[in-house]
DNA sequence: TTGTACGCGTTATCAG
DNA sequence: CTGATAACGCGTACAA
């Protein structure tokens, strides 16, 4: 029933050609003023929507911009796509997003789908160790850039780490063969010494880390940790981990592993997590054990997730610049020449909120009976 | 420097012409099998990928389906959206997914888009209150699917059901001027009984709804409430409700508001709130005023976000049917004839976790004196 | 300043 | 069973 309007109708009403038409909806200034005016009311007086199928037909190119993602839902990601999108409207760009479920076969389809519609630009958010994915996209001619991505590493540089042995040379994120891609990335080593630091300036002498998987960003704030406490004289300091399982259990992984340390020292601890999920699993096994948090136990994330603000105590945390991030990769792929391509480093921010303060030094010996003596609330279930 | 590999390619490759290519390739059965295959083989030895736009500017129609969500962070919305992916990609669908933050620009931006990629199949998220957008999608002759649809609701109506008067008539969802749309529904009634009545069962007598936003759901959720209570025969029972402000404020407030309603009663009681979100806040104001959970209050939230679980204590909820209402929003424009297109009602889920138990019948009288004497917690800040 | 004409890669129609 | 050919809507080189 209802015809698609075409430039040629456009034109046959205004008894213009097509190609007046097009070059008038471009602003192409060869063409008087006056035609173009009128083109433009015409157009969208009759409700004229340029096809986008021809117009990538024509031109070989989509403005089209591919997003790879983990999960939509993950509120973190959610944050870094936000910025993607605006920004890319700014440009005139339309993201095409795509969940890849952390499937191997659907990053290959994502790929597929991407070349069929003729995207160009290519961004991958916090993609877990698949060069695959990526050195596929730069050889088929895409330009792609990564948000904070994160290969698997080593046990044995985390063993290394976690020592009290030298630093080993810690590679660079990425590193060697990836080198087409520009890599946007949170610097985790710096928000480990942020977290580590702040719980150092309010007082802490006694320090634990919960560790993540065995990624690159896990061994960065690892770093962090260890920094900010060999600069303070403190290293070495104790070091949780977890096996590194799939997603059900590890919340579950996690707060056990934090109960069980509990159980082996006294209050007050101050405590760097991984990341705020993290957190949040020793916040549950704090309150367990009849830890109160902040007075016995200072737990402070990384992220900045949306929930942190909500969780109760509310988490501190050091904050991603996740807009930023997101719209930085899109320039550095789109922008002005000016803004960078070849990948950039950006700093977190400290959150203060409830889950940290000063270690409640007073009171300890007596809150230490205490601890020993009531039976934790929930016990293990 | 790498052409792009055409039809002509591998028809030229093969000897025989670019229409055999193309019907080989759809697997069209007038071709001989031996043709098929060979065509099938070398297309895929040259790595030829048809190319989107062609295609589309030929059949005029794109297999793709537009997704308007508010916010693709959203933990809720994250999982929908995974339940939409997932169906679609079934169905050789690729959703396309526009965040519209809840502005009606952009949703108008979205609509624009869809019509220039010649979208036909349209998938709303819980748009909040936006008749505009889905009437001008199915006058642009879309097929529209709503999951969810949450349109404004008087105040009078909540005043209403809140009495103790007859429950007024309320009106179906959405309801009149949106008929060609077909509604992917939560059954919030059916929801809010479910959770009013878990505690019930519990053996709670005393009980109190937060209730959400001037919105159907919320008037939905509270209906149940009150339902579930007529049924047992104790309605009226309190209803705390905060001013609809903005994203921001709107945790800080739902807190104060519970618990300054807290403050003039007493242990046990049992809240079902409007969804997990004021769940949560409910938990930090029972937290900061001494209140123990689920000792002293049960809580149950609705939805089962993806941090229903992690919270302290893990929240009790009514779960969505998050994945299925994605994939029956699909299956509503694009799966067989047999899955149905006028809607649906979709059941919640019981969840039980740790927010909600029992009343602490016995250590009323003397927890009573405790909580009048200790000063909150963590006060106000 | 504007019009004419061609081609982008694909599918559908019509012959053969 | 297969091949030639036209057309989808747009952008642009070239001509006027």
């Amino acid at each position: 029933m209802s015809e698609r309007v075409t430039m040629k109708h456009v034109a046959a009403a205004l008894g213009v050609s097509t190609a007046t038409v097009s070059r008038s909806l471009r602003g192409d200034p060869t063409i008087s003023l006056a035609t173009r005016r009128a083109v433009q009311e015409m157009a969208d007086r009759v409700q004229y929507r340029p096809l986008a199928a021809a117009r990538r037909l024509r031109t070989q190119s989509s403005s089209l911009i591919g997003v790879v993602v983990q999960s939509l839902g993950d509120g973190y990601v959610g944050e870094v796509v936000l910025g993607i999108q605006r920004r890319a409207r700014d440009l005139g760009y339309q993201p095409l997003f795509f969940a890849s479920e952390g499937r191997e076969d659907l990053e290959a389809e994502a790929l597929e789908v991407f070349l069929s519609e003729q995207v160009s630009e290519f961004i991958a958010v916090s993609p877990t160790a698949r060069p695959r994915l990526l050195r596929q996209a730069v050889e088929e001619g895409l330009h792609v850039a990564v948000i904070n991505l994160d290969t698997e590493v080593e046990q044995d540089l985390f063993d290394a780490v976690e020592s009290a042995l030298a630093i080993p040379e810690v590679t660079a994120p990425g590193s060697a063969d990836l080198d087409e891609i520009c890599n946007i990335a949170f610097d985790d080593v710096a928000a480990g010494v942020l977290a580590t630091a702040h719980l150092a300036d309010l007082g802490h002498r006694s320090f634990v880390h919960l560790r993540g998987p065995h990624v690159r960003s896990s061994l960065h704030r690892l770093l962090g940790y260890r920094q900010a406490l060999e600069a303070l004289g403190r290293w070495p300091q104790p070091v949780l981990s977890t096996t590194d399982s799939a997603e059900p259990q590890v919340q579950e992984e996690r707060e056990a592993a934090v109960a069980k340390f509990l159980r082996t020292c006294s209050p007050p601890l101050a405590m760097v997590a991984y990341d705020d999920l993290s957190a949040i699993a020793a916040l549950r096994a704090a309150h367990g054990l009849g830890w109160r948090v902040p007075e016995d136990l200072s737990v402070v994330g990384i992220d900045d997730i949306p929930f942190a603000a909500y969780m109760n105590p509310a988490l501190t945390t050091v904050a991603q610049p996740t807009h930023e991030l997101g719209a930085i990769a899109v320039d550095a792929l789109l922008g002005a020449p000016e803004t960078q391509r070849r990948g950039c480093m950006l700093d977190g921010r400290l959150v203060v909120r409830e889950s940290t303060a000063a270690p409640a030094a007073v009171a300890n010996a007596h809150r230490r009976a205490d601890l020993n003596s009531v039976e934790a609330p929930m016990g293990a279930d």
